[in-house]
DNA sequence: CAGACTATGACTACGGCT
DNA sequence: AGCCGTAGTCATAGTCTG
């Protein structure tokens, strides 16, 4: 990273657009990825990393917050394949670090690798500014740690270290051995989580949850409650994994060498701007806008991650934190269609010559909707549709609104007409007759939100399943916009990786820009979804692959390897993870990024790192 | 049992006012 | 600055129904 930062600003790093595929066209192109095309994959992926040292293995061991010189070292004591052996190793390393009696026998460890750190050692501080050394500027560094790099298969072995330090904690031992569960609990609890948190993560996490996963809830939870400014920050653990300590230290500062940035500090949270039209829209007058990307972003591949806008307080700093520091676009897809919806994008995209899908698409209700003008009633100002949700307007509801208005001849009076018109605008009631209004149909929403018709209609799809995946989707005329600087970029086709994937917007919205899809990979937990992308896949006689994923945990450091080994890379990664917990509408479960769902957030972040780190080593 | 239907506020931001 | 009213928000859980 660094050096590929231009002179004239930042968006016009070089990217390489290979073509490597061209070369091994092998799949089927028009299905779905057979069980044949997984295993001759697997197999490419296998030989790809059995001819050296294992590239990936280093990196993930890196990204679990070991020095680079220790997992050298490790790898060089026990072979470069031998997982088990290698953590072995690290956590002995780690325990010796970070336990202050033992403290000497860790400097004398790492003695050879940072001597400048012995004056260091007798402090605390000693301890943070050994650990200090340990994050450089490598990218690799602040790769998060693959989530099936602690899998079941390790459990053992990491239970097997932690009984250890059970002992040390004063724990009682019992004659019965601990469960996992147990191990786990005590393993996070001495790492200074507080019980009570352990406890819900562990809940949250489910029973066959690594302690991985574990730290990384209990860390991504701290994080985001503390990026809150009114929240009392709980007492911070009392010792940390080098795992823990780094992860932890990226989460409340990414980039040390950049602008200092610290949670705990006076600095200007993110603030939605009044007008939401991000660096520019195509039907608003615009002062011209520049911006300089942090150096962390000007490494492929490029980035697009969508969000609900009006998320809680300090999502959006956590956000941005998150994906290097870049400043989020705030846009409401009002200025594109005829409908608001308020969404922030953080990417790395360049800015300038951006332009629109044409023709543009009706922006006034009633050129989207014409035939609503006839009953429209003069009263009712709105010239815009609120933001289309998952859930409609109920029969009961507009069957008030009919009866209610059929009182008055005439216009009714004002109360009357702030209610009918309050219930118009929070449900997105359009008017279908005489007093009559009505929730918009599914295909109307397609079409507001640039679909084409009939996209999620069929195939087994209920009607309310329609509105569900609908509301979660993006505005493709809105992405679309954002994306068009790609359609240079890439004339002969993109090869995207496609998170939280939903009903295919970003790909619909490349295909409408005339970007060909090379390559698609997308993750979507939803099998409804997948059918729908699938269908308009085949519908549209894509040529590229179409690689369909369902959980995004899936998608492990070794199964990006054979993906980006098999494909030469990614040219975007794009997604909006769920929102579920962070949107508004939410009376039940509005918990932030911490959330269930919205927790996913920390998926992208980690894929994301690990294409970054893989493809930088495979370069 | 799947699908349709319904009731269920809190959290922000902002403008006007004192 | 603080108060108050207005406005908007990629939803969830329980119930009903065929």
């Amino acid at each position: 990273m660094g050096g590929s930062a231009s002179d004239n600003g930042s968006d016009s790093f070089s990217w390489s657009s290979d073509d490597e595929l061209d070369n091994k066209k092998t799949f089927d192109s028009s299905s779905a990825f057979t069980a044949a095309n997984e295993e001759a994959f697997a197999s490419t992926a296998e030989a790809s990393s059995s001819s050296g040292p294992s590239s990936a293995l280093f990196c993930h061991f890196v990204g679990a917050g070991f020095p680079e010189s220790l997992v050298a070292k490790a790898m060089e004591e026990n072979g470069s394949e031998d997982m088990d052996s290698i953590l072995n190793t690290l956590l002995t390393y780690s325990a010796l670090e970070s336990s202050p009696s033992d403290k000497q026998n860790a400097e004398n460890l790492h003695e050879n690798e940072h001597p400048e750190n012995e004056r260091n050692g007798d402090s605390p501080q000693g301890i943070d500014a050994a650990l200090d050394q340990n994050i450089d500027t490598d990218f690799c560094r602040k790769t998060d740690v693959d989530s099936d790099f602690w899998s079941s298969d390790y459990d053992e072995n990491i239970a097997d270290d932690f009984s250890d330090s059970d002992s040390c904690t004063g724990i009682e031992e019992t004659s019965t051995p601990p469960s996992d569960k147990d191990q786990k609990f005590i393993f996070l609890a001495d790492m200074g989580y507080p019980a009570e948190e352990v406890s819900i993560a562990m809940e949250r996490c489910g029973p066959d949850s690594t302690v991985e996963e574990l730290a990384d809830f209990l860390c991504a939870a701290q994080v985001a409650r503390a990026a809150d400014p009114y929240y009392v920050d709980p007492p911070k653990p009392k010792l940390y994994s080098n795992y823990a300590k780094h992860k932890r230290r990226r989460m409340l500062e990414y980039d040390k060498t950049k602008k200092p940035r610290t949670l705990f500090e006076d600095e200007e949270p993110i603030r939605l701007p009044k007008q939401m039209i991000g660096f520019g829209v195509p039907t608003e007058p615009c002062p011209p806008v520049s911006r300089m990307l942090p150096d962390a972003a000007l490494v492929p591949p490029y980035f697009y991650y969508e969000n609900v806008a009006l998320a809680p307080k300090g999502v959006w700093d956590t956000i941005s934190r998150f994906l290097y520091d870049v400043e989020p676009e705030f846009v409401d897809s009002k200025y594109f269609c005829a409908a608001a919806r308020k969404r922030g994008y953080v990417h790395n995209l360049p800015i300038e010559n951006r332009s629109p899908l044409l023709p543009l698409p009706p922006r006034s209700i009633h050129d989207a909707l014409p035939l609503t003008k006839k009953w429209w009633p003069h009263w009712d100002t709105r010239k815009k549709l609120n933001c289309l949700q998952t859930a409609i307007g109920s029969a009961r509801l507009t069957e008030r609104i009919r009866k209610a208005l059929e009182q008055w001849d005439g216009d009714p009076p004002l109360h009357v007409q702030k209610y009918v018109l309050d219930e118009c605008r929070k449900w997105n009631l359009v008017w279908v007759g005489r007093n009559k209004v009505a929730p918009l149909e599914p295909d109307e929403v397609e079409m507001l939100l640039g679909f084409p018709r009939n996209h999620t209609r069929g195939g087994g799809i209920s009607r309310t399943d329609r509105y569900k995946s609908l509301g979660n989707s993006f505005q493709v005329d809105t992405v679309a916009y954002h994306l068009s600087v790609l359609k240079d970029m890439f004339p002969g086709g993109i090869k995207i990786l496609s998170l939280f994937s939903g009903i295919g917007g970003a790909e619909v919205a490349l295909h409408r820009l005339g970007v060909p899809l090379k390559v698609v990979v997308a993750v979507e937990i939803s099998e409804v979804n997948r059918n729908i992308l699938r269908s308009w896949w085949e519908q549209t006689n894509q040529k590229g692959i179409l690689v369909d994923i369902a959980d995004v945990q899936q998608l492990t450091g070794d199964r990006l390897e054979q993906l980006i080994s098999s494909f030469g890379g990614f040219d975007l990664v794009i997604g909006g993870s769920p929102c579920n917990n962070l949107a508004g509408s939410n009376r039940v479960s509005r918990d932030g990024l911490e959330g269930k769902e919205s927790a996913l957030f920390f998926d992208y972040c980690r894929v994301l790192d690990l294409v970054k780190c893989i493809m930088g080593k495979k370069q």
